[in-house]
DNA sequence: ATCGACTGAATGAACGTTCAATCACAATGC
DNA sequence: GCATTGTGATTGAACGTTCATTCAGTCGAT
């Protein structure tokens, strides 16, 4: 039963390209077959139509940041240190995934994103929130709302990415600059 | 011949909510004409098809953030004034105009959004880069790239003015935190 | 009478989705 | 070991719908 699993996963990596590059239209059903190397209807039998593909891309897209950021936290470090690792992972994971990176980005701005996907049980979510949460209990951050300050985190991170990807030659100089950022971000959350 | 300049603000003003609502597709051309009151051909005395009308209100959009915020904006003040200035002035804006905040929202993120787009003559864009300009050139900020710090700066007042949206309720003694982001923005670039 | 904006039905291409037919393969019977 | 049957994935042509776009005809101002 491996195979479908694969099978289902070669749909949504196609796809997810695919998507990143066209946008939501421009990139019918047919094409997607076409790049994973199935008939459209096969589609049909992973997903129940094209929505449920692009849910299924995005439940898939927050796995994998789960995954890699969880993976590589250590909780036996300072939280200020747990902190530059997330950051650095995130950034990481963004810059090796481009097209993660890109499908994220149009998503979350996107009508997909509706109040119900928002409140749906999300592993990457809690997991954001749980880990600021964290530093706060230990009193290494101050007291704020932690689903804030995840998002702050994190399109902090989406967009230094972008803007990374769009001046990729022109910017040597100042991903340092880009690179400081988090300090900024570290001084303004961090208990006094 | 005023009519006709009303006619395409129309045009474009209703292409705005629908889009900001239902996204770039899921709003036929039908769509916009019943709600702005004219007929579906008549859009296309105003733009060459259905991208040009979406360039059209980015272009729209653009110019009305940039002239609320340099109406508001007084050289007279110190270039921190200034600073908390435009980023009240881009945030009230926002928040008055909550669909060009979704639209733009989306089209940063969208194909839309493509190199060439980007690198058109942009009033707003131009603005902000000599906004963040003078205050490097005065030594009141670090000496960063302007571009950078612009993105930087409206990431972070979108961002924010989207979580204040999604969360309106929940938030009541969070607004404040969301404020001090600003704070916190500013003692990262200011010179030292 | 002229001209250009406007209309909205008509057009045709594109797209999401369906489904009858096919195929791969495992289970069963001989 | 071989033939038969059953199962469920796969195919891709076909369908019906939606949509952007066109254009012949109308309207209204000059």
């Amino acid at each position: 039963m491996d195979n479908l699993v694969d099978k289902k996963k070669c749909i949504i990596k196609s796809a997810l390209c695919l998507i990143q590059e066209h946008g939501f239209h421009g990139c019918p059903v047919s094409m997607v077959a076409k790049n994973a190397g199935v008939a459209a209807g096969t589609i049909y039998t992973y997903f129940e139509n094209k929505d449920d593909l692009i849910l299924g891309i995005y439940e898939y897209v927050v796995e994998e940041i789960k995954n890699y950021v969880t993976e590589r936290d250590d909780i036996s470090l300072s939280f200020k240190d747990r902190f530059y690792n997330y950051w650095k992972n995130l950034t990481d994971f963004y810059e090796l995934n481009p097209s993660i990176h890109g499908f994220y980005d149009q998503f979350l701005n996107s009508p997909f994103n509706s109040e119900e996907t928002q409140n749906k049980p999300n592993a990457w979510h809690e997991y954001a929130y749980s880990f600021f949460n964290e530093g706060i209990k230990r009193g290494e951050i101050k007291e704020l709302n932690p689903i804030v300050l995840s998002i702050l985190v994190n399109t902090n991170v989406n967009s230094i990415v972008r803007i990374k990807k769009n001046f990729k030659n022109k910017l040597a100089k100042n991903n340092m600059v880009l690179d400081e950022i988090s300090h900024l971000i570290w001084d303004g959350i961090k208990a006094k």
